[in-house]
DNA sequence: CGATAACTTGACATCCTTCAAGGGTTGTGG
DNA sequence: CCACAACCCTTGAAGGATGTCAAGTTATCG
């Protein structure tokens, strides 16, 4: 592994503070790969092996049922996903594949297991770390469930606004079909969805997203820090 | 608090192989309150100053938005709620009240930080416990995301009927109307979509759920092991 | 018993998905 | 550089699923 990626890790909140010797034993048992796009890279179902970590690139985790997929989320640089999968030894609940041309470094789910045990600033960053995906799994929810899609819609872009630095336009940060399975529903829904938010300002050309009332926008979609916050 | 109490606590696994001191100490901060049912224990939003732990009765976890409410679980005892909140020290993302007359214990939240750092074994077990939430929800989300409300019901019912031990006809363990929101559908909705699995051999009378035909009813609802067990 | 609340049912509106077709973009090979 | 294929996005039409409103029925509890 070179040497500005060992450190690039060394500096992820979940590896930041525990003892020089085991995280050089972490990474002893690691690797890295590249990856193009669109690899699979686990299948949901089966053991969980190695913890995976995105140093460049992106991933998307997904599920399937009965001929059905849908998104669950997008792992960006640099961030760790199946935590809790390694911690509990148990099963992967998605699937994971690249959407490009990424870097993953992997770490075998028993040295994580075992250095858990020998290391509380790692066991308190991992506890941080699935805190936070708790979290954000529960703010899921509540918008899936507390709201029509096209209020889904508009806090997204209201988020994804806020996220690429708060200017009226913006770029969206993936394509319209994964978004649309990102916010349950299809396509097609997508697509109405965003003339359905014209009335409100929103202006749309390509992956490019102008909000042009931004009070208006605010009004209808009604943002809310127990939903829409990235921190807490 | 109760001698019974007491232990019946120390046998939860968040708690069963930590050192004996920093129980103690635990529990020297900690009291325990009868409430009755419908009493709001907890709003979303508030800072999380207590660790919940349900002794005896249930309790609803629901969120709101816009004048909607869901229900996102139910917690039985013995076990413990928002437990994310108290080690990220957040503002809650969930609202709970009781739903019958119930006892509550209550740790605060900066001793179980506290006791955190100290006890390795306690932050296994409180590790393994949120790796234990986050994969439930995951679940959910799969079960919201992939399924109509009528796969959802009848997957429901099949989950609850291994849970009741297995027999053909058991009971539902709470009122429907909660059922449906938990589902993710209006009450009227969950009426009909229970005469929908009538075809499946599924008859309903009051709480009382008969399934007359289970081959039928699990070749419609294809439960799955990635959505639908409880343990893994 | 009432009275209140939960559940059911019907009619209707709305949202959403599906299917099909067309327009636009991208990438590749001639 | 162009032609072509493949893919994504959009749009329309139709049908299905779900939510809403209103009324009636049943259950629950004091």
């Amino acid at each position: 592994m070179p040497d500005s990626e060992y450190r690039e890790i060394r500096k992820l909140d979940l590896f930041a503070h525990m003892a020089d010797d085991n995280f050089t034993s972490l990474m002893r048992g690691a690797y890295v790969q590249n990856f193009p796009a669109q690899i699979e890279l686990i299948t949901e179902g089966e053991p969980s092996d190695f913890l995976h970590i995105v140093v460049s690139g992106s991933v998307d985790l997904f599920s399937t049922w009965n001929g059905r997929e849908t998104s669950m989320a997008t792992v960006r640089p640099i961030s760790t996903f199946i935590l809790a999968a390694t911690i509990k030894d148990a099963p992967y609940l998605m699937s994971a594949r690249t959407l490009e041309k990424s870097r993953i470094a992997l770490i075998p789910s028993q040295d994580v297991r075992a250095i858990f045990g020998a290391d509380s600033n790692f066991a308190r960053a991992i506890v941080t770390e699935l805190a936070q995906c708790y979290r954000s799994i529960i703010k899921a929810q509540k918008d899936l469930k507390l709201r029509t899609s096209l209020e889904r819609l508009a806090n997204y872009l209201l988020r994804q606004q806020r996220h690429a630095g708060g200017g009226a336009a913006f770029e969206l940060d993936f394509e319209k079909r994964r978004l649309a399975s990102v916010l349950g529903m299809t396509p097609e829904n997508l697509s109405r969805a965003f003339k359905g938010l014209q009335p409100y300002g929103v202006s749309v050309t390509g992956t490019r997203i102008s909000i042009d009332n931004q009070a208006d926008l605010e009004r209808f979609a009604k943002p809310n820090p127990l939903i829409d916050d990235f921190s807490t």
